[in-house]
RNA sequence: GAGUCCAUAGUUCAACGGAUAGAAUAAAUCCCUUCUAAGGAUUAGAUGACAGUUCGAUUCUGUCUGGGCUCACCA
């Protein structure tokens, strides 16, 4: 890497002029005019050099090694210094790009080089929301971009299907008389249980007699009582069959499924060995974890009525995450941030367990909610919107406008509703708009795979193939001197993508990889528009038949890190 | 009340403490016998308020204003 090259001749080039305990750092310039990448170390050194930055500047640059690499330096007021990489080597890396399987700067959480990104978490019995669709369009990334960098991951959820939520909703079947056996479908079956959620949530908040009966239904649960467990299992294969068809259509699988009901009663044994050592205490006839003492919330691990709560599971769960596949670097949980309280708690506790097991090995990815432009995402007001229907609905917008196969708007579908989640931080409230917020057009996923597409059908008309590429293996001189601007920019960025993929690694962000591919998107189109490609010359239409194959394939890794299919005809 | 996250064009979003704060969308105008116009070009528009740290602040610190979320037996 350029980068890693620049910043060890920085390193000793800073020893050199007495300049010590600094780190070089290197920032790619927003503005295309001031290099690849520039440093601001003459600004932070003017105080421990006592020299004006300009002057230190000059003498960085002097010191520095030739080297091919580097075509040119530039220095610019107030202090700055702007490196440009040569155009030989930028399409050498063009060359390797086409050629090679690309490769990327390694990124590891820790020594084992493996972790755990637990996400979706979707519950049984209850419906699968957009909000559920982001969690796994950013977990799913986040996989995909830590196995680009060299780690292995695994991919966790953890689902619950024991718990008041689904005692509402059996308490709901029970009351409704219907004959669940008359469900042929699995659409129904969802519907039906959604329905009856909904019901049963009503019924514990209007009737105290509902409520006692649901709690009633939830000890049976907890307590695997015979005379539940037929309805519980039937209902809640229905969910995990659903589920299961949701992960493939998002293109999502999971190595482990974590469930409530395995877990809760080592969870309650757990809380009960900690209680003695004194971890835990008990408080108003529960057990607690009291947070004070570390600035924390206090929070129930066993409630009043002896069942663990949330927290007394997490605890289990824990547990065998972290013996299930050898040891772990990390486990990246993807929750709403509303749990924030709840993981530093749980951390703490699981610290205080085993603090060589437990202890800086876990951390809350706190992603944002979607929420409706018109009010919030309630089930009680029955305005949550589903996931499958959201694509759906997107579906039949690509439909009436693009027209193209079945297969193809499907792709597009998921692809477009992926995209308009991953384009934006993980910590951005999504405000949703169904007319609004999942574009086609714009800064989209149908823009970037029509690019993608365009890319494929040049490259289709031309005669490039092995042959021509190899033969450009020594590719050099006369085409360099005629790179034009237009070029240069999509060759730039084309080099930049192994950095990007590794920064949306660091930041957690895969983001950083959908407006680096816009980017790049854009900035071939106004390539294509401005300059012939297969009725060029032969060195530069062959040239330019390099960048067209770069950037497709760019465009096509990059969304695979994003977890999005790409077509070969629009 | 305490904690935490957030505040950028009309709207929805970007921007490792760096240089002229980028896009999309909405508006106007222009480019189709075309390598896919599902595209491209041009024009106009923004950092909530006040201090501080810094050579330099949208970014860090403090106060204020306005929001979201959490703070004991739901998951």
């Amino acid at each position: 890497m350029i980068k890693e090259e620049i910043l060890k001749n920085l390193k000793i080039v800073l020893k050199k002029i007495g300049a010590t305990d600094v780190e070089p750092t290197l920032e790619k310039p927003a503005n295309s005019d001031f290099g690849d990448y520039s440093t601001s170390l003459p600004l932070k050194l003017t105080k421990q050099l006592k020299k004006n930055p300009m002057t230190i500047a000059e003498e960085i640059v002097k010191n520095f090694p030739k080297n091919d690499l580097i075509e040119k330096i530039d220095v610019i007021k107030p202090g700055f210094i702007n490196f440009w990489i040569s155009n030989v080597q930028l399409i050498n890396q063009l060359y390797i790009t086409v050629k090679n399987d690309l490769n990327y700067p390694e990124y590891h959480l820790g020594k084992n080089k493996k972790l755990m990104v637990e996400f979706a978490h979707p519950n049984t019995h209850k419906l699968f929301h957009i909000g559920h669709l982001r969690n796994i369009s950013t977990g799913e990334a986040l996989v995909r971009i830590f196995e680009a960098v060299g780690n292995k991951v695994i991919r966790g959820n953890y689902e619950g299907d024991v718990g008041l939520h689904i005692a509402k909703c059996l308490y709901g079947i029970q009351n409704s008389k219907f004959i669940i056996q008359n469900l042929k479908t699995l659409q129904e079956r969802i519907e039906f249980i959604g329905k009856m959620y909904s019901a049963g949530t009503k019924a514990y908040e209007d009737d105290p007699k509902a409520k006692e009966e649901i709690l009633r239904i939830n000890k049976m649960i907890y307590d695997r009582d015979p005379e539940i467990m037929d309805l519980w299992t039937e209902t809640r294969k229905w969910s995990l069959d659903y589920f299961d068809l949701n992960y493939k259509r998002f293109y999502s699988y999971f190595d482990r499924l974590y469930f409530e009901s395995e877990i809760h009663k080592r969870g309650l044994e757990i809380s009960k060995e900690i209680l003695k050592k004194g971890i835990l205490e008990e408080s108003q006839g529960a057990v607690v974890f009291n947070g004070k003492k570390y600035g924390l919330d206090t929070r129930v691990f066993i409630n009043s009525l002896g069942y663990p709560t949330y927290e007394g599971k997490e605890l289990a769960l824990a547990e065998k995450e972290f013996s299930d596949f050898g040891e772990l670097d990390k486990i990246i949980h993807t929750v709403t941030p509303e749990q924030t309280s709840f993981f530093k708690v749980t951390f703490k506790v699981e610290e205080l367990i085993d603090e060589k097991k437990y202890k800086g090995k876990q951390l809350h990815l706190a992603y944002e909610w979607v929420k409706l432009k018109a009010g919030k995402m309630s089930s009680r007001e029955g305005n949550i919107i589903e996931a499958n229907w959201l694509i759906d609905e997107v579906k039949k917008k690509i439909a009436e406008k693009f027209k193209c196969n079945e297969e193809t708007t499907e792709i597009l579908a998921v692809a477009s509703v992926k995209y308009s989640f991953l384009k934006n931080g993980t910590q951005t409230i999504i405000h949703f708009d169904i007319d609004e917020s999942i574009a086609v057009d714009g800064n989209s996923a149908p823009y970037l795979i029509y690019t993608y597409v365009r890319c494929q059908s040049v490259l289709n008309k031309s005669d490039f193939n092995n042959e021509t590429r190899l033969r450009l293996s020594g590719f050099d001189g006369q085409a360099i001197k005629q790179l034009n601007n237009d070029e240069s920019n999509v060759l730039r960025l084309i080099n930049q993508f192994p950095e990007i993929v590794q920064q949306s690694a660091i930041q957690l962000s895969p983001n950083l990889i959908a407006n680096y591919l816009y980017d790049l998107a854009q900035k071939y189109n106004y390539f294509y528009q401005k300059n012939k490609i297969l009725e060029s010359d032969e060195k530069i239409k062959q040239f330019r038949l390099m960048l067209t194959a770069a950037t497709g394939k760019v465009i096509k890794e990059g969304l695979y890190l994003l977890g999005i299919k790409t077509v070969d005809k629009m």
